[in-house]
This record gives C-alpha cells, structure tokens and sequence, in this order.
DNA sequence: AACGAGAGAGTTTTT
DNA sequence: CTCTCTCGTT
C-alpha cells in the first residue's frame, strides 16, 4: 500500500476509513476532517480491490462530489473515472434515464427547475379555470412551496396547509385540484421535478426486482456525506440501495442540519443503528480549523439550543486574537465597514481566503455595491442562478424539445419567441404535433415562414444527434437576432451569458445529462472552480462544507438572522441557530459578526431601529471583542467588560426573555387564529396571526386554546 | 389571440 | 425595486 493511513489520520479517522464492510455512521463534527476522511476511505477501498465502479458516493452538491475525487484521485495517483458520484437527485436521473422505459417514459424524460415548475403551475391553474380574478388567490410560487414541503415531509396537503399557511385553509381544495392536476400534467409531458426524482427512483425499486438487484450488484459501496440534510426517501433509497449487505457509510453531523424546511429529517441519522443493524459508530470530535477562541463562541451558540448535541470540539489551535463583535450604525454604512475590513484583512489574507456570508441572498447587495466603488473582486454564491435567466432558458428550451418532443413547457418557451406566436397558438401547434395533424401545422407554416424555418432546424438536429456544444451552436444563430430584438436594453451583457452557456455545453457530449444538470446544478459559468484571489460572497447555505481564513457575518439582526419567517415555529428558530453555528464554524483564523444598529426599510424609505439577534444577545461578552461604529465613520473599541456588553436597556430586554409557552394557538378578535410564540410576564403575549405578522398582544384580547 | 401598459404585491434558505 | 397579473388595444 502507497498510503500510510496510521500515519496520516486520528484513531477514529482512522476506525472510519478501515471499516469497509457492514454500516458504519460517523458523527463529524465541523472542522474535524470529514472530507478528510472520506477522501481516505475512497482510497482505502481502491486499494483494498475494490472496484471503482462498485462505488457510490453521494453529497450534497456536484462540486464537492469532484472535489473529494479529485483528491482521492491524487493520493492514489490514478483516475478514478468509473466510479459514481454527484447528488442523490443527479444520481436518480441517471439511473430514471437509464431504466426509464420500465417506468412508462417513451419521450424521454426531462427535469425541471423551480421557474419550470412555475409554468406547470399556472398552465394546470388556468386549464382548471381556479382563482381568476381572486387577488387573493395564493401566487404559484406559494402553492409550490407548500406541495413541495408536503412531498418533501410526506405529510398531507392539508396537515402543511394548517401548520405553515392557516390563512389559506379556505383554498385547500382548490390547491389539492391543482397539485392532482399538476401531478397528470408532469406524468404527460415526461416532466420531473426535484422532488419527482426521488419518489419515481424509489418506485422503479420497489417495483422492479431485478432493476433493484441489478443496482445492488452495481452499488456495493456507499458513502453519503451531509447525511443531516437527507430527507425520508433519500433514507429510503439509500437502504434499498444498500440491500443485504449494507455496506453504507454515512456522514453526518445533527448540529449541523439547515434542510428541514425541506424536509430533510435528522431521524435518519438518529435512527441509522436502528435502519442499519450492527451499525458501528465513529466519532469525530477534534476540530483541525478553526482556532479555540472561534470554537469558544460556536461551542456557546449550541449550547443555547433546546435540543442539545453532545458534542465536545476542542483544537490544538490556538490563538489570543478573539472573534469581533461589530456595531454599524445602520446596514448600509455596515457595508462601508464590511469594505474597511476586507481591506484591512487582505494584507494578510488572500482575498480567496476572505468570505462574507448571510442568510439571504438579498441582504449582500449593499456590500456589493461597496465592494464595486472599492473595485474589490468577489464572486457570489447563492441567489439567483445563472439558468433562470430568460435569454437561457429561451435556448435551452429549443434543445429541450431536441430531447424530449413531447414537453410542452420547451415548446411554448420555445415558439413563443416566434412573432405572432403565443401560448394558445403553440398548444394548437402543440396538440398537432402529438397527433401527427400535418395540415394544421402546414397550413401555420405557411403562415408565419419563421415557424418552418424553426420546425425544420429541430427536425435537422433531432436526425444527427449532435453534441450538446454543436447543436447551441446551430440554435445560436438562429435565436442571436430574436435576443437583439426581444432584449434591445441589455443586449450585449446577455450575449456573454450566451458564451457562457457554450463554453459550459462543450464539456458535455450528452445532450440529456447537459439539460439534467442546468437544472440540477447551479452552473458556474466561470468555471467550476474558486477564482483565484477574488473574494467570497455566500449564503450560509451555500458556504456549507466550505472554509476560509476570515469570515464575515452580516446583518445579525431580529428578523433577518434569525428571518422573520422562522419565528412561528420554535423548531424552525432551532434550525437558524445551526444555521449560525454553520456560518461561524467556517472561520479558522477570523471571525466578525456584524449588528447593525438599525436596516433600512424600503418599503417606507426609512432607517428603523433593529434589535441584536437573540442568538448574539445569549453571547457572553467574555468571548469577543467589541467595536462601535462612531458618527465619523470609524470604529471604536467598547470598552464594557462586565457581563453583558449589551446596552443596558436591551439588556434588561434579554434578562426577561419570555419562556416558551405550552399553549400553541390563540384567537384574536380582530387577527384571527394565530400561534403563541412566546409569553411576556405578567400578561402578555407574542403571537403570530398568518397573514398579518407578528403582535404583541395584552392576554385580554385573547382566548387561549 | 397577441401584446404592451400599468397597477399591485411581496421579498429565505436549495436540489 | 422587481416580478406577476390584469386589462385594454390591436
């Protein structure tokens, strides 16, 4: 053997990459190696004979998939090409492309995005004439979310609707028409959504024996990281996957699930002895990153939590420098600071070593603009993704039909470009397309001479089946003159994403797993890894698994870190708390946190005053310093050591902190049903009515349920 | 039936 | 501010 694996990994490491056969779940605390460990394990198996074939490894994102290959590809100083790896919804398209004549697809099947799905929506919502002229009606997206998030937890419609959208119970029936007539719709026109990958996976092997032994065969060794943030099928899939045999590692960390509000279920974890009989457990608790005045403080955010981890990280590095507490006078001159900082940080830093991270991909734009005046680089992660942009998906539609004729969201995209074209035209078109109604489509051609010229273009790429790059080329020049008319304002920024999406199709020879993967990945246009000395903004979600020398953590704030919708559901504030946890366990060297006196308000145009998130309140003021923003701009130490740095008033705020309630759902007179959050002594309380938000009320005006 | 203007509503997180 | 939906005009 090359590799020196004593040597190189801990004890428990060491447990966790040797024991290859039989269940294995490690609890890797953040910090401790994980990838590490993975990127061992990978190569243990290879060189213990395994196949690479035979080996299955799933994350949570594509990137962090090619990244542990990589490095598993240089300690072993061979290609790993054959082996399968990428996200539990990549992994279920390929194998429903594969086997997807068992499931009854003849057209091809092809994945839809959120925006996709959007369209589904509204087309079923119409055809069903429901909700016209209602304002109230709720939007498509909203529906979405809650179909979604019922699929996603496996509750019924209307157990979600109560729970998470009391003020739209009166519409239940209207949406469970619309969500059984989404369901045809999708089934017809060989659509999936993310949430349709899994469930029809899961149905190809159960009702399929053979495909399922086949795949068993196929798959002998597993490995699932982030296995906090699967939810129930994703369970499911794995244990079916596994079969007898159940050579399954899992690696995850519970104080480290932020996917619950998309169902993922941190039973999977806890109850991994129990799916997975013998299941040996490794524990991983020595933190590598970040430094012992960092973990001081993370260790402190989870220690408020309800539900407690018993987790002991601990370091060897350490370090006098604390994390910094910082105090903008309002979010936007919380940019200027943020900007002073990042300066200050890079003589010492690279700037690929310097990340800012928030909870909402709107929150960065302030800093954005700061980081432009400053003519800083940075590179955003999180947000809006690069395919949802309309002059993309108005040429990925045409290569959609290329794969699938029968979707008819790609032909309405599609032919809508068409002068003269709109949505009824196309289904007309559409429906003489299916039946083979030559003189309808005919007589249109003659009609409209663009729409021949388009018909045949698909008919001359569908015959040769070209490369993804060959057949973009071809769709270029036709669709090139439609974007110069239709995006007259911004022509020539679109006309880069265009290159873009080439530059990212020519790394492709399938045309399917290219359309898969714009829906499934968030495509990095500038290719798939960091750029070099450019600066990192970041959801926290999207910064999970990675790290950087110095973080920056903005807009920690009541209603925006924890967000304002997650204040109705205690386990939902949990959830932000990890979340957090999450963020500042990314730092080694450096952590700030920014609280900004007061946001910005946009809706009124005005400053309001914000109150410092709870999660920061809960600090003891012994683990950080703590600066202040002064009127000229500049930051002053705060020089209170007692307990508490906290402002005396807050303070006294924070100390009277209402507990939980046990009661759940009060009626107000005027607001309605709504749920208690919290009690304030004596008498009053904090609830929060769907619809109108949250209210401190007087307990008269209330009747507790 | 297509298309553009104008009003209105709502901002989490992601595969 | 930006996206979505409705309504009136061609």
């Amino acid at each position: 053997m090359k590799i020196d694996y004593k040597k190189e990994l801990n004890p428990s490491q060491y447990e966790a990459v040797t024991t290859i056969d039989g269940p294995v779940l490690v609890i890797a605390g953040a910090g401790s190696g994980k990838t590490r460990t993975i990127v061992y394990r990978l190569a243990y198996l290879v060189e213990q004979k395994v196949n690479p074939q035979n080996i299955l490894l799933l994350t949570f994102t594509r990137k962090a998939a090619g990244e542990m290959l990589k490095r598993a590809e240089n300690l072993l100083e061979r290609r790993l090409g054959s082996m399968h790896s990428g996200t539990f919804h990549s992994f279920a398209f390929a194998m429903l492309r594969k086997f997807a004549s068992a499931l009854g697809y003849v057209n091809g099947i092809t994945v839809m995005d959120a925006s996709d799905a959007e369209d589904v929506l509204k087309n079923v919502r119409d055809q069903l004439k429901i909700g016209q002229k209602d304002r109230s009606f709720p939007k498509k997206k909203t529906i979405l979310s809650l179909i979604s998030k019922a699929r996603n937890k496996e509750l019924d419609l209307e157990q979600v609707i109560l729970k998470d959208a009391f003020h739209l119970r009166n519409y239940l029936e209207d949406i469970e028409r619309i969500y059984k007539e989404y369901q045809v719709f999708k089934q017809k026109h060989g659509l999936l959504d993310y949430d349709d990958l899994l469930f029809q996976l899961e149905r190809l092997l159960l009702e399929h024996e053979d495909i399922r032994d086949f795949l068993q065969a196929a798959f002998q060794y597993i490995m699932v990281d982030e296995f906090q943030d699967t939810n129930l099928v994703q369970g499911r899939l794995i244990k079916l996957i596994a079969g007898p045999s159940g050579n399954v590692m899992a690696v995850g960390d519970d104080a480290q699930s932020i996917y619950a509000f998309r169902g993922a279920n941190v039973n999977n974890i806890l109850n991994f002895p129990e799916i997975f009989n013998n299941a040996k457990i490794v524990k991983l608790e020595q933190n590598y990153r970040s430094t012992q005045p960092i973990l001081n403080l993370t260790n402190q955010i989870l220690a408020g939590a309800a539900e407690k981890y018993p987790k002991n990280l601990f370091s060897t590095r350490n370090s006098k420098l604390l994390p910094q507490l910082i105090r903008p006078l309002s979010d936007l001159s919380q940019a200027r600071v943020v900007v002073q900082k990042i300066n200050e940080l890079s003589r010492k830093y690279p700037l690929h070593e310097i990340a800012v991270l928030f909870r909402a991909g709107y929150q960065s734009y302030p800093v954005e603009v700061e980081l432009n005046r400053a003519g800083i680089p940075f590179q955003k992660f999180g947000g809006i993704k690069f395919s949802e942009a309309a002059h993309i998906k108005d040429v990925l539609a045409f290569m959609r039909l290329i794969a699938n004729p029968a979707d008819l969201l790609a032909w309405t995209r599609a032919l809508s470009n068409l002068k003269g074209i709109g949505s009824k035209t196309c289904e007309k078109l559409y429906n003489a397309f299916m039946q083979g109604d030559n003189g309808y489509i005919e007589k249109q051609c003659q009609k409209n001479k663009q729409l021949r010229q388009v018909l045949s273009l698909i008919d001359a790429l569908r015959a040769n089946q070209d490369s993804p790059a060959r057949i973009l080329d071809e769709i270029l020049i036709f669709y090139q003159p439609i974007m110069r008319e239709k995006f007259a304002d911004d022509y020539p920024r679109r006309a880069t994403g265009l290159e873009q999406l080439a530059q990212i199709a020519s790394t492709y020879d399938n045309l399917d797993l290219f359309l898969a993967d714009m829906s499934l990945e968030n495509p990095d246009p500038d290719g798939n890894k960091l750029k070099e000395d450019t600066l990192v903004l970041s959801t926290v979600h999207s910064a999970k698994g990675l790290e950087w020398s110095a973080v920056l953590i903005i807009d920690l704030v009541e209603e925006r870190f924890p967000s304002k919708h997650a204040l109705m559901d205690h386990e939902e504030l949990e959830e932000e708390r990890r979340l957090l946890y999450v963020a500042c366990t990314r730092a080694r060297d450096y952590l700030a946190l920014f609280v900004p006196d007061s946001i910005y308000n946009r809706y009124q145009d005005m400053h309001e005053s914000a109150l410092p998130s709870p999660f920061i309140q809960e600090l003891d003021n012994s683990l950080f310093e703590e600066w202040r923003e002064n009127y000229t701009g500049t930051l002053a130490p705060v020089q209170n050591k007692q307990p508490g740095t906290i402002p005396p008033a807050q303070r006294q705020q924070r100390q009277q902190r209402p507990e939980q309630t046990n009661c759940h759902y009060c009626i107000h007179k005027i607001f309605g049903r709504g749920k208690v959050i919290t009690h304030i002594p004596p008498n009053k309380y904090k609830v929060n009515f769907p619809g109108v938000g949250l209210k401190t009320v007087i307990g008269d005006y209330l009747e507790l349920e």
